[in-house]
DNA sequence: AGGCGTAATTAACCCGGGTTAAGTGCGATG
DNA sequence: CATCGCACTTAACCCGGGTTAATTACGCCT
């Protein structure tokens, strides 16, 4: 099964905070399993400008799809958010497991549809979604896993600027600590 | 092969322009596979505004990730643009085969990738680019496909109002047909 | 030909987020 | 303890997109 491959081919790596998995334009051919911790998938954009994609919690797995199966280059980075542990596999590894069984095609198979559809559920978001009603969506359902986010990143996991956000959680009326004379 | 299996248990469904393939809230557990024609995959707010999610051409392949797995309703429905040709396939059949056939395993693990790099695409330019720049990538990478997608759509897919993409072509210089008094 | 409905554009106004800058609190560091 | 730096908040102003409504153009139907 796919497990043995994973536990003989791949190697656990420690993130310490701040530390990048990998960046923006690397050729990582690794997938990466989030087995503690949390990390934040981002986009650097040329004006230095962060927009934070994914936000990695234990169980979820990770890898560029352009970088992995196009032989292209990282379009976003990876970056510890705590200390983080995680289990990276070449994806090249995963890939032959998967043609040379079918237990293990199964769960590569499982794999890419749980990304799919936890991309299809972010895609809607920032299509149809206002951000006051990503950042309450956030709350919900992120937040409780993610409890050491900065404002900054959930600004940058929302797709606005740290002052909006503010703006939105002032409304809220969850805001209010310091009192701007 | 899997070929074999869509040939057999697949039929081909004609699309005239307008009708739906399937609508959001039904239970399709359908892929389908686009063999001729043009089609938008779209949401449905609450309010009646539709926010098109994918413009789908000859060669892509659509289901709603979340009813073909999670035994849900699709979040999305998916209607024909122009008079249109699709294969449709039980994901049921899919899995099986997978489950029965390596090389079937292979092409399916080949579909979920190619799904997956296509969202990873498109949240980016959701996430990063501003309206204009949408559009700007919409006419270089979308349009040559879509010649016949109305400006409504086009800025349904955009995630904008009609009005807002009529100000973005007006400051291309490429509107000026009526002359509003 | 005339009339209707719809798409596309434009205008006017409003609102939310971006930008910039300033102020506040807090933790790390010397 | 004092200082520095950074995260967070707030304010002021600008700009882009939403909203509504009016106008024009065009296809379709009778």
């Amino acid at each position: 099964m796919l497990d043995a491959i994973i536990s003989e081919h791949g190697r656990d790596l420690t993130c310490a905070v701040g530390e990048n998995l990998f960046v923006q334009g690397d050729r990582s051919d690794f997938v990466y399993f989030v087995k503690a911790g949390l990390l934040k998938a981002s986009y650097l954009g040329a004006d230095g400008r962060e927009q934070i994609k994914t936000i990695l919690t234990p169980g979820m797995a990770i890898g560029s799809m352009t970088a992995l199966t196009s032989d292209g280059r990282c379009s976003f980075g990876v970056q510890a958010v705590e200390e983080s542990i995680v289990r990276a596999v070449p994806y090249s590894m995963l890939r032959s497991a998967a043609a040379e069984d079918l237990s293990s095609a199964q769960e590569v198979i499982e794999i890419l549809a749980d990304l799919a559809r936890r991309k299809e559920r972010r895609e809607y978001e920032l299509l149809c979604l206002s951000a006051e009603e990503r950042y309450l969506l956030y709350l919900k359902e992120v937040a409780p896993r993610a409890p050491s986010l900065s404002q900054m990143d959930i600004a940058a996991y929302l797709g606005i600027t740290p002052p909006a956000l503010s703006r939105i959680r002032r409304r809220h009326g969850m805001t209010q600590q310091p009192k701007h004379e």
